[in-house]
DNA sequence: AGGTGATTGCC
DNA sequence: GCAATCACC
């Protein structure tokens, strides 16, 4: 009897785990053939190329311990998937479904390529929590504002049935001649050592994943309302950029999040939110998809951005002379992450202060993150910027003193990114250029020798960005 | 998912 | 003198 195969496409879904397709796949075919196509067209970030690596050897080593071995290209995926059914005997083509517009765009042509070569090809959402075109408000059209969004969103995901599918899922090694290693697909570069610095900041992989998970069910979770703000803790899940390349699934996180008992609602709900969240970001992509390069309000076409590559450079690399500014960026650009509130900071920074345009801070952003995503990232971009869709402008201009003082009180963050700080006292941590020579001295930090002055006025520059706002509204 | 400046309320 | 509160940005 002829064994029955069938391809499962990785994509973002880099997992075995509470993986649609490749569970649907598994009672359709007798054996899988796994591969993974490298598409040169797909925007991706240096580090989210290290990442990708680390998190492909992990899944070919799962893969190998059931028999199979992840099959990789590198190439335009229609015709490199067109070459794959020459004399080989697959009757079914599964991946689980990508939001944003390029692989929409995409992935759709290579659906017609398939069912014309008589291609079994079903498709599977394992990315999100809902698909994008099925929350509609009450008057027909798609959210705009988070907070309703997220009511609807979250009962409805709340409510929907969830078995637990038994997993039986046998590879196939194939062979093919195009095919290549992991290696090959030179996505680091080894004379860069700036990879080797995020090496010791994280484990890549769906095991690691699982691992995070837990390790934030049983030691952060109970602290998150409050903690997930203070990034001179360690309370946030960190489990953004498994969430990206999808080595865990956002509802096996929304689910083990809901049944843990010893969480508090609270707790709960403000953790369960930041997964409605990344949803949002990708129910805004997909209603505009213009969104990484085009903002929401097109009023905004009309704002004075300037031009200053010297600031965005300082900015870029953690010398503005704003302590909480500056441990963000040089946090990001050490450790491939940011905290969540200090990503708010030097996006409110870069935006407002320096009135640069929001997309520099995207690009930037988007090639430093280990979990750098069309949808969060743009969403971000455009909802700290005012141009997005629910944003209102001088809302939110942050002071980095007064958000530093709060959430980093005692500037122990600070001072971990910028040693330069490491001896100024509490009450100047946030604002060091407003000590005494003599303070200045005696901690041994001279404000514009050994650490920057700031390189705008706060209160100067939040008024010009209040008058740049007037000028298009 | 804020900030500012003015006013009020309290010692 | 100072913290809490509010209207407006």
């Amino acid at each position: 009897m002829k064994t029955k195969l069938g391809i499962h496409w990785f994509r973002q879904d880099l997992r075995l785990s509470q993986n649609p397709s490749l569970e649907a796949l598994s009672n359709k075919v007798d054996q899988i053939v796994p591969i993974y196509i490298l598409d040169p067209k797909e925007r991706m970030g240096s580090v989210s190329k290290w990442w990708l690596e680390q998190s492909l050897k992990n899944l070919n080593d799962n893969i190998e311990r059931k028999n199979g071995k992840l099959k990789i290209f590198e190439g335009n995926p229609f015709d490199i998937i067109k070459s794959l059914f020459i004399n080989k005997n697959i009757e079914y083509f599964y991946w689980n479904r990508l939001y944003d517009p390029y692989s929409i765009t995409r992935d759709k042509k290579i659906k017609s390529l398939l069912k014309l070569e008589d291609i079994n090809c079903v498709t599977f959402n394992g990315y999100l929590l809902n698909e994008p075109w099925e929350i509609k408000n009450k008057s027909g059209s798609f959210f705009k504002v988070f907070t309703p969004y997220w009511r609807y969103c979250n009962e409805i995901t709340r409510s929907r049935k969830h078995n637990k599918k038994i997993q039986n899922i046998k590879f196939y090694n194939l062979n093919f001649k195009n095919s290549k290693n992991i290696q090959d697909l030179n996505l680091t570069n080894k004379k860069l050592k700036w990879t080797d610095k995020i090496n010791k900041h994280w484990l890549p992989g769906e095991n690691n994943a699982q691992l995070q998970l837990q390790k934030f069910i049983n030691q952060k979770a109970d602290n998150y309302s409050i903690g997930r703000d203070r990034p001179d803790k360690n309370l946030t899940s960190k489990l953004s950029p498994y969430l990206h390349f999808g080595e865990i699934s956002p509802i096996e996180i929304y689910n083990q999040i809901r049944v843990t008992k010893t969480i508090n609602s609270e707790n709960k709900d403000k953790f369960l939110a930041e997964i409605g969240w990344r949803d949002f970001s990708y129910n805004l992509l997909y209603h505009y998809p213009d969104m990484t390069k085009q903002p929401i309000q097109n009023k905004f076409n009309k704002f004075p951005w300037l031009n200053d590559n010297k600031n965005l450079k300082k900015w870029q690399k953690g010398f503005t002379g704003i302590p909480i500014v500056d441990a963000g960026m040089r946090q990001l650009y050490e450790t491939g992450w940011m905290h969540n509130r200090v990503r708010m900071i030097v996006g409110s920074f870069l935006t407002k202060n320096l009135l640069l345009h929001w997309k520099l801070g995207e690009q930037w952003f988007f090639d430093t993150l280990v979990d750098a995503d069309i949808g969060s990232n743009s969403a971000g971009w455009q909802w700290i910027s005012g141009c997005g869709a629910d944003a209102s402008p001088y809302f939110r201009i942050f002071n980095p003193i007064l958000q530093g003082q709060k959430f980093d009180p005692k500037g122990k963050y600070v001072k971990k990114y910028i040693p330069e700080l490491q001896n100024v006292t509490n009450k100047f941590i946030h604002n060091p250029w407003e000590m005494s020579e003599e303070s200045q001295i005696s901690c041994g930090c001279r404000i514009g020798k050994d650490y920057p002055n700031p390189i705008v006025d706060l209160k100067e520059t939040r008024n010009r960005a209040l008058s740049a706002f007037k000028t298009i509204s």
